[in-house]
DNA sequence: CTCTTATTTCATCATCTAATGAATTAACAC
DNA sequence: GTGTTAATTCATTAGATGATGAAATAAGAG
């Protein structure tokens, strides 16, 4: 029993067991992995998530997620390696029109949330990254440092430009904790365009 | 040899050994572990420390941590507990003039993250419940929304005064994240007056 | 078809962890 | 003093974890 193939599948979703040796397709593997740890880690922190969690997550074996990644440090590392590009898309967003630069900062910012697959891997660095991992946090400041406080404080014609825009950038990550982390009513069930016409006046008085 | 009382202290010192049995003298060693805990947990996360780090932290055995405070939650859920009173000392800050309240209530919560043992507290409760602990996490929320929405939607006559409550507290956290979390300068090194005559009025404006 | 290579699981190891119970010592009441 | 209780460490257990190497299977090149 469970030895032809055809019935594979059959014994996999009876018995939870998969079947050594490669797959039939072409499957993604890798990339499944990936994902699961962006969400065990975004889930759990780095200690709190388990090799063998992602592994389970994924449905595969603990030492494939070795395999393809090597140690756990090194999937984290893979793994905070956000799949889109923030500091870019937030410096277009401050061009043009100074006196509205903080509308579209906050509308930019509260959108790159919205999403499913965008707020696991945030969640997952925010959460690495104050948690207490010392590569995560570095990532975390980096991105305040290059993509919110350099691009802001550019824009800022005061010599306490840099408190300015540092202010900026811990009002914003401050807002995502209490919209996605705490999940404080009403703030959490708000729409995005509520929240942007709240804040981003506040945000432009420090740009003034 | 390391068996007289008399050279104890030479024995330990050199060794790293405790003798077995009660210790002479009072030592409130409750208190040490208790201490111990919060900073491993501040620094770590629920996840990251183990009993035995905190207990070598404390100079003790791990035993002895169990022994007072139970399984490794019970001791976490003794930890988080602040060792003062922010929600009672909010309230009394918002009495009074109501055009400086938001200048009252950012000196109290900047003052209250400059003192070594209160940091500590903070940060573990801010990492634990940012890093994903649920009992954390709830009691963050309870803390941002009775001690910060609660108390500022009073002050506020507007029809969207729990939205604009929970901005001036996503505000303060975000501050504290960027100031002792990310350490991102100048905003770190400041002194407490500069952050607060910086964020103030715009808290402010959130109150009007 | 045959050989090589990439993918996948299995079996296992050494290490670390939380937790428990027994043993030892000091403080304290009488 | 004597006995009781609180404080403290030691020895140990059962389980989880990260990691490694061998074995099995499919895909692809010739």
């Amino acid at each position: 029993m469970c030895a032809g193939s055809d019935v594979d599948s059959w014994c996999d979703s009876l018995w939870g067991m998969a079947e050594r040796g490669r797959r039939a397709g072409r499957p993604d593997t890798r990339s499944e992995v990936l994902d699961a740890a962006r969400e065990e880690f975004g889930a759990s922190g780095f200690a709190g998530a388990t090799i063998r969690s992602i592994a389970n997550r994924a449905g595969v074996d603990p030492a494939l997620v070795h395999h393809y990644f090597g140690t756990k440090a090194d999937l984290f590392a893979a793994s905070i390696a956000l799949p889109f590009s923030p500091v870019e898309a937030i410096g277009e967003a401050l061009q043009g029109d100074r006196d509205r630069a903080a509308w579209r900062l906050a509308q930019l910012f509260f959108d790159a949330w919205e999403g499913d697959a965008p707020r696991a891997a945030l969640l997952g660095l925010l959460r690495a990254s104050i948690g207490g991992n010392e590569q995560a946090t570095n990532s975390l400041r980096e991105f305040v440092v290059l993509g919110l406080r350099d691009h802001l404080a550019a824009l800022i014609d005061e010599d306490d430009a840099e408190m300015r825009a540092s202010a900026i950038a811990g009002h914003l990550v401050g807002c995502a904790i209490v919209r996605y982390v705490l999940v404080v009513e009403p703030f959490a069930s708000a729409e995005v365009d509520e929240i942007v016409d709240l804040v981003a006046p506040r945000l432009q008085a420090y740009l003034n």
